[in-house]
DNA sequence: CTCATTGGCGTTTTT
DNA sequence: CGCCAATGAG
C-alpha cells in the first residue's frame, strides 16, 4: 500500500509548499481541525501545474479531515470546475486505495462565481426579498430589456444619437462590477457618452425597476445581490458559516465585486486560498482588476503567504524563452522567472505570408503535415484575437472536410430562432418576464410592439398570470396564431413532466420559424439540438438556469456534439483558450491592429493587456508554436469604399531586438511588402524610351 | 399600428 | 457588412 501522502511525491518543492501550506499545523490542532488555515496566494506562472496544485490542495485538505461539503471551489468557467473535481477525486481515490471514491462528489459547492451566486441567492431569497424562482437574463436578454427601458423613457427620441443598447448595458455593467461612480466609468471608458450622463442614470434606474418587477436577474445582479447579502451581518454570518475553505482559481481575472464577496466570506482570510497569474490578466473589459491579486496579501494581517510556482512543465525551452521575451517588456509586478527542463525543439516560427488567403493555406498545410507525422488534430489549435478572424479558415476547413470545433465568439444561443424558443420557455416559466413575452408576441404577424405591450400590461394587471392572455383580444389578422400560442402555453403549464414540453411548443413555433427565417432546415436542426440538450435536465427551471450560466461554448462545422473517438482541430479565441494547452499552436494575425486590436490602443493599460493576451496565446504551446503574420490585411467595410486591404506591420509586442528568439520564414527580400496583384493595365508604354530621354 | 425600405454608422474579448 | 433609427405606405 502506498504511503498516505504519496500524491505529494509527484510535486516540486514549491507546489508541495502550496499544497500543504497551513494544513498540517491546523490539522494538528484538534479543536480547530483544518479550519484555521491562514490565507494563501499562489502565483502560478503559465504551465507551472496550477490546476494540478490546486486540485491536490483540495484533496489534501479533504484527506486531512476537511469536510468536502463545506468546501467552496470558485473557478472561471464551469468546465474548469469539473476538471478540478475529476482530479481531486482521482487523488483521493489513489491515496485511500479507493476506500472513499466519492470524496470529490461530496464537494457540492463548485462552479463560477455567477453559478454559485445563483444557487445561494435562490437559497436565501426569502431573507432578502427575492422571488426564489427568479429567471436569469443572459447578455442579449439584458440588452433587450435595456432597449425596452430606453423606449419607455423615450430616450430614443432625443436629439442626437443616444448610445445603443449594448453600449448602455456595457456602461451599466462597468459601474456595477467595477463598483465605480457612473461619471468615472463614462469619463474613463465611454468618453463619447459624456453628454448623456443624466439620461443614462434615469435609464439605469428604469432598467433596475423593470428587472425587479419582472423577477429577473442579470449576470451582474448575481454578484451584486450576493455581495449586498454579505453586507448584512446576520445573513453574511449564515452564508460564511457554510464554508470552512474557499479556493479561487484565475484570481487575476476577478473584479471588485468578487473581491468584496470573498472578504465577506472570509473576513480574516483564514481558509482562503487564491491562485492566479498577474501576467495572464486579460478580462479588464469585464471589470477584472489585476490589483485584486496584487493587493491580496496586504488585505489581511498578518499578510497572506505568497508562494510562487516558476517551473514550467508545458513548453519546450525555446518556446518558453520567446514567451519570456514578450512578457518581460510588461510592467511586471509579481516577478517570476519561468524556466523549463524541456530542452530540444526549434524556436517558435514567425511565418510571413502575403495575405490572409496564404495564411489559411499555410496553417492548413502545416496542420495536415503534423497529422501525417502523428500529431492528431485535437493536439493542435488555432488561436485568434477576434472570433471573426477564423472565418476564412473555417471556410477552407469545411471545403476540405477537416473537422473542427470552435470556441468563443457567436454562440448557438445567440441565433435568433434559438432565442425565440428559449424566450417561449422563459415566458412559461416566469410570466412576469416581459422581455421574453415581448419577443414571443412579436413573432406573430400583425402584432407589433404596441400590441405586445398592451398584452403584457394585461398580464401585469391581472395577477401576473398567463391566464389573462386568454382574455386579450389581438387584431383579427393575428388571432389564429395568437390563440394557438395560448393553447400551447396552457398545455405546457399543465404538463406534469418536463419531457415533451419543448416538443409541444415547437408544434406552434416551427411553422412560425419557417415563415420568418430563411434556411429553415438548418435552423430546425438547431432546435432539435436544443431539445436533445433539454433532455439532460430534470426541470425546465434547471435547464434555463444552466443554459444561461454555462452556455454550450463550442460550435463546429458539423452540428451536434462530436463523437468521442472522432478527431478534430480546435479553433479558439485567445480568451477562450485560457487554461488550455496543445502540442502545436498557431496564432493568426499577429499584426498591429489585431494584436493589439485597433479597438484597444487608447490607453497604456489597454495596450498592456493586449500584450498579456499575446503572452497567453503563446504559452498555450507545448512543442510547436507558429505566429502568423499576413503582410496584407483585409479590413471589412470601413467608411469610404467599403472593404479594403491594409499593409500591417508585425505586432509591436515582438520587438526587432527579440527576433533572435524566433525563426523567420517567408520573409520577403525587401522591407516593403509585395503589392496586391492588379489586373494588367490596358495601355502599353515604352519605358525604355523614357529612360533614354532622361539623359538627353 | 405594422411592416418594409432606406440611409448612416460602427466594427473585440465573455460569465 | 450588419445593426439600428428614421421614414413612409397601407
Amino acid at each position: 500500500m502506498k504511503s498516505p501522502s504519496s500524491y505529494l511525491d509527484g510535486l516540486n518543492p514549491a507546489q508541495r509548499a502550496a499544497v500543504s501550506f497551513g494544513v498540517a499545523a491546523a490539522a494538528g490542532a484538534r479543536s480547530e481541525g483544518t479550519r484555521s488555515v491562514p490565507p494563501l496566494l499562489v502565483i502560478a506562472g503559465a504551465g507551472t501545474g496550477k490546476t494540478k496544485t490546486l486540485a491536490t490542495r483540495v484533496a489534501h485538505l479533504i484527506l486531512n479531515g476537511a469536510d468536502p461539503r463545506r468546501l467552496l471551489l470558485l473557478t472561471f468557467a464551469r468546465r474548469m470546475a469539473s476538471e478540478m473535481l475529476r482530479r481531486v477525486e482521482h487523488i483521493c481515490a489513489q491515496a485511500l486505495d479507493s476506500r472513499m471514491p466519492a470524496a470529490a462528489q461530496a464537494v457540492e459547492w463548485s462552479g463560477t462565481f455567477h453559478a454559485v451566486g445563483a444557487k445561494l441567492l435562490r437559497m436565501y431569497a426569502g431573507s432578502i426579498g427575492l422571488d426564489p424562482a427568479f429567471s436569469i437574463l443572459d447578455r442579449s436578454d439584458s440588452a433587450d430589456l435595456m432597449d425596452l427601458a430606453r423606449d419607455e423613457l423615450r430616450l430614443s427620441e432625443t436629439q442626437g444619437r443616444f448610445p445603443k443598447k449594448a453600449t448602455c448595458l456595457a456602461i451599466y455593467s462597468n459601474v456595477v462590477n467595477g463598483q465605480l461612480p457612473l461619471r468615472d466609468v463614462i469619463a474613463r471608458f465611454f468618453p463619447w457618452c459624456g453628454e448623456w450622463e443624466e439620461d443614462l442614470k434615469r435609464l439605469f434606474a428604469a432598467y433596475v425597476g423593470m428587472k425587479q418587477a419582472q423577477a429577473v436577474l442579470d449576470y451582474d445582479d448575481l454578484l451584486l445581490y450576493w455581495s449586498k447579502m454579505m453586507a448584512v451581518a446576520d445573513i453574511a454570518q449564515s452564508v460564511a458559516a457554510r464554508f470552512d475553505h474557499v479556493l479561487v482559481d484565475e484570481y487575476q481575472d476577478t473584479n471588485a465585486l468578487q473581491a468584496a464577496i470573498l472578504v465577506g466570506l472570509k473576513p480574516d482570510g483564514r481558509g482562503l486560498t487564491v491562485v492566479g497569474d498577474d501576467a495572464q490578466s486579460i478580462y479588464s473589459f469585464r471589470s477584472a482588476r489585476v490589483e485584486n491579486i496584487l493587493e491580496f496579501p496586504a488585505l489581511f494581517s498578518p499578510a497572506a503567504e505568497v508562494i510562487t510556482l516558476e517551473q514550467n512543465y508545458r513548453s519546450t525551452q525555446p518556446i518558453l524563452a520567446a514567451c519570456n521575451r514578450v512578457i518581460e517588456h510588461a510592467a511586471a509586478r509579481f516577478t517570476k522567472n519561468l524556466y523549463s527542463d524541456r530542452s530540444g525543439g526549434g524556436r517558435p516560427l514567425i511565418a510571413m505570408v502575403a495575405d490572409e488567403t496564404a495564411q489559411v493555406d499555410f496553417v492548413v498545410e502545416r496542420v495536415l503535415a503534423n497529422r501525417e507525422a502523428g500529431m492528431e488534430l485535437r493536439e493542435q489549435a488555432v488561436l485568434f484575437r477576434a472570433s471573426q478572424h477564423s472565418a476564412p479558415l473555417e471556410i477552407e476547413l469545411f471545403r476540405r472536410g477537416i473537422p473542427y470545433v470552435k470556441f468563443g465568439g457567436l454562440k448557438f444561443l445567440e441565433a435568433g430562432h434559438v432565442k425565440d424558443l428559449l424566450a417561449l420557455l422563459r415566458w412559461v416559466e416566469n410570466p412576469r418576464d416581459r422581455s421574453a413575452g415581448f419577443r414571443v408576441l412579436k413573432l406573430i404577424p400583425g402584432i407589433g410592439p404596441a400590441t405586445a405591450r398592451r398584452a403584457l400590461d394585461g398580464i401585469e394587471r391581472d395577477g401576473r398570470d398567463l391566464a389573462s392572455l386568454e382574455r386579450f383580444k389581438p387584431p383579427a389578422s393575428a388571432a389564429p396564431l395568437f390563440d394557438a400560442l395560448v393553447a400551447a402555453m396552457k398545455d405546457v403549464l399543465g404538463a406534469s413532466h418536463w419531457q415533451g414540453q419543448i416538443e409541444r411548443l415547437r408544434r406552434w413555433y416551427d411553422p412560425v420559424l419557417e415563415l420568418a427565417y430563411d434556411s429553415a432546415h438548418t435552423r430546425l436542426g438547431d432546435l432539435d439540438q436544443l431539445e436533445r440538450m433539454a433532455a439532460q435536465h430534470a426541470t425546465r427551471s434547471s435547464f434555463l438556469t444552466d443554459l444561461s450560466l454555462d452556455p454550450p461554448e463550442a460550435s463546429g462545422a458539423e452540428a451536434g456534439p462530436p463523437l468521442k473517438d472522432e478527431d478534430w482541430l480546435v479553433l479558439s479565441t485567445i480568451h477562450s483558450a485560457k487554461g488550455q494547452e496543445w502540442r502545436a499552436v498557431f496564432v493568426l494575425n499577429v499584426v498591429d491592429g489585431c494584436i493589439p486590436s485597433d479597438m484597444a490602443t487608447d490607453t497604456a493599460e489597454e495596450i498592456e493587456e493586449e500584450r498579456r493576451l499575446l503572452y497567453v496565446a503563446m504559452t498555450r504551446a507545448r512543442d510547436e508554436l507558429v505566429l502568423m503574420q499576413p503582410l496584407r490585411f483585409y479590413v471589412r467595410g470601413q467608411g469610404y469604399g467599403g472593404d479594403r486591404s491594409v499593409y500591417a506591420p508585425r505586432s509591436r509586442f515582438i520587438a526587432q531586438a527579440d527576433l533572435d528568439a524566433f525563426e523567420l520564414t517567408g520573409a520577403p527580400q525587401q522591407q516593403t511588402p509585395v503589392d496586391a496583384p492588379l489586373p494588367a493595365p490596358s495601355v502599353n508604354v515604352d519605358l525604355k524610351a523614357g529612360m533614354r530621354e532622361m539623359w538627353r
